[in-house]
DNA sequence: CATTATAGTGACCATTCGGTCACCTGTCAA
DNA sequence: TTGACAGGTGACCGAATGGTCACTATAATG
């Protein structure tokens, strides 16, 4: 199946929206990076704000699939090496990905304008995560890695300072390498202050 | 003296960009507010630019004093009841004064379009306050309050997931309440691993 | 072959927005 | 008294922007 312009409309869009917003983002633009006419997007989408609204089904959807399901969890390390070779290979691809970096800033610069943003940068920034290693953690101390405890309160505690680094990344990209030796020096000390000796 | 027409302008603003956006913010509904007519603005300043710039120049001395100087550190707790209970006073401060929500928003929404905004939001999500606690924590481990080691890793494993939840209080305030929950019971988890007993 | 749906074009429209200008008015100093 | 000046007004301008419309080309369909 070929890439439609319907949807080559919508990836674009994203492009834009994410590094213009909402507001910032116009229509002539985003036509002439698909070599169309701005007439040609009405053929597809209503307004502008249906571009956005599709934008963000195909969003939540994505995260519905996500973070949704427990099918897709990533499976319980059996060291703390395997830990934190999980860990900051997960964290690679999410610093790196195109798609995942547009997606991050959309979230964060359009919070305050739409709900549906909203609802999803908390999932994204807090929930989504969190939720993850905590049935991560789960598993750990099953096995004896960590000791027994809240694994939503631990995960509380290991999930926000990583985010705040990869905000880093994206903030200030000339930072990148400072920003993963302090994700790994971070996750050395949770893993000296937590792991069952 | 009194609130001159330039100050005022400028208070107006931060409203302003921080709820909209340096794009979404147009000049005549700024001066709408201020009941003044849109050329009026032009007498104090010479362009929307301009505007923005002097806000941001009153915004970056206000975190040079803030963060710059060691003078106005909060005072080395003398036990751990009165770290939780200075710590969840800053940050109930935090968490409603109108001003400084209005500039958390304003951080976050241009910290990728402009490259001061950008330097400020690092410095007040990330290195700001955990330099502060660094500060803190170090004083509590002269005082035996703490087991010594690195107090700037301890604190950036405990700012980030409060800093988290104060986002989470800006962008969904109807979830206040259990934000301060949690906020509450990290710290209590945060004490309970790293308290000398 | 005629028809119809689809995808695309360029000209055009109304509105919005940043910015300018001529003009007004009260204050204060020479 | 007068003249300069700071602060304020409303009308206006050009550019940008979302959106519409008549029209065209192509490919599938009866």
């Amino acid at each position: 199946m070929e890439r439609t312009t319907k949807d080559r409309i919508l990836d674009e869009a994203l492009v834009m929206f994410a590094e213009h917003g909402y507001k910032g983002t116009n229509l002539r633009d985003l036509a002439a990076r698909l070599e169309l006419s701005k007439s040609a997007l009405y053929k597809h989408y209503e307004s502008k704000e249906d571009i956005w609204n599709a934008l963000l089904d195909k969003m939540e959807a994505y995260y519905a699939q996500r973070f949704g399901s427990m099918d897709n969890l990533p499976p319980t390390p059996d060291s703390w090496e395997a830990f934190q070779q999980m860990m900051m290979g997960m964290i690679r691809f999410t610093v790196h990905d195109p798609q995942i970096i547009l997606t991050r800033k959309l979230l964060t610069i359009e919070q305050f304008h739409d709900a549906r943003v909203c609802k999803l940068a908390t999932k994204h920034f807090l929930e989504g995560t969190a939720n993850i290693y905590a049935k991560v953690f789960e598993g750990m101390m099953e096995k004896g890695l960590l000791k027994k405890s809240d694994p939503a309160m631990l995960a509380f505690s290991f999930t926000p300072p990583i985010s705040a680094l990869i905000h880093l990344c994206d903030r200030e990209p000339d930072r990148h390498d400072e920003a993963f030796e302090r994700m790994e020096a971070f996750v050395q000390h949770f893993i000296a202050i937590h792991a069952v000796k």
